[in-house]
DNA sequence: CTTGCAACAGACCAATCGGTCTGCTATTGT
DNA sequence: ACAATAGCAGACCGATTGGTCTGTTGCAAG
């Protein structure tokens, strides 16, 4: 990797970490260039504004590795027990920075879907391509589900829940309610079972 | 109510509302001062800050409405019909905007839990009451639930799930992906009868 | 050896932010 | 009649914001 290249990645890796601790409207650019010893011209070298370096933190950093988790926990054999496992183990490896911070997607969702298009476009790829994930690896279990299931509002229930969980436990500093969401949110997975 | 009451209140009003529709911190006094047509000596003449001021919004606008909606519908004969009315009603004549903002008190959640300690315990204080007022109406509810359940737990689910949906509907800009949401959690909370 | 461009450095800028302070005015108590 | 205060108007302030622009440095090609 070049030292241009370099940059530019410390830049992003800098940038998705302030937007994940204060969101993307409240991170300061000035912060940004502090904790990664360089000036302004070389952030503008890189990117346009702040807005395009938002999107590229997005699409390079949230969005593989937030996809990379759903679609490994789905493509366990049991793609129900494999969400249950994910979930479980989300709640349980969580630190407390976590905890406070959310999913940074969801808090992109909170904060930027009606404030500019651009993230809003972006996130609702996002959760569709999740909804489809999780549609499929449904659809393909080897076993069957309950009679009379909607598997795209089932997809969106699960989701919701979790963002919603992530929600909860933000005021309560610490992560025994999203525990308590996550152990109902199985209950319900599993009901899902014949 | 006096001038200077009726001025206060207009402040409280025009500012539940930019907080609703921006988030608190985008929030600019500059606007509220516009929209109220008073200068910025009224408005520090009835609040010490900013942040005194967003407190006074939070406790006398948003809470109150709050509690007030959940409370009525958690008080009909059948606690668990009446949430599944108040949600389906929710979704119905949600306008737009609102499906565009989402709930004041997820979104300030969402947005001042890990950023003002003052802002955090209030919105905990909320969580309670309202975990406290679902538990209290299914404990008295004039039917059996199914054994095994955790009330509390199950509380909390249910207003994740909410908040989630909420989270959900805002990147897509119509409430489709809200009331899909809002079905399969009245299709889980009905399965709690016996 | 030199020319040129990639890759920055950092001074500078207008706009906006929340907040302060002085001053005006109308009403009210005495 | 007069003083005092409640209720506000608006100029002003320092700090911070995202963004621009000129200047510099090092390497690489010719």
């Amino acid at each position: 990797m070049s030292d241009a290249e370099q940059t530019r990645q410390k830049i992003l890796d800098v940038t998705a970490d302030e937007i994940h601790q204060h969101g993307f409207q409240s991170t300061s650019l000035s912060t940004i260039l502090n904790r990664c010893g360089i000036s302004k011209g070389a952030l503008y070298y890189h990117f346009p504004n702040k807005l395009e370096m938002g999107y590229a933190v997005f699409e390079e950093v949230f969005v593989p590795s937030f996809l990379d988790a759903w679609q490994s926990a789905l493509s366990q054999n049991d793609p129900i027990e494999g969400l249950c496992e994910f979930f479980i183990s989300m709640s349980e490896t969580m630190v407390c920075s976590e905890a406070v911070c959310g999913c940074p997607l969801n808090n992109l969702c909170e904060e930027m879907a009606n404030v500019d298009e651009g993230f809003r476009l972006r996130i609702l790829t996002m959760q569709q391509k999740l909804n489809a994930l999780i549609v499929d690896a449904f659809t393909h279990a080897e076993y069957d589900l309950r009679p009379n299931i909607q598997l795209s509002q089932v997809a969106y229930f699960i989701v919701a829940s979790l963002n919603g969980a992530t929600s909860l436990s933000k005021s309560s500093r610490n992560k025994e309610i999203f525990q308590h969401v996550i152990s109902e949110l199985c209950l319900y997975i599993r009901s899902l079972k014949k």
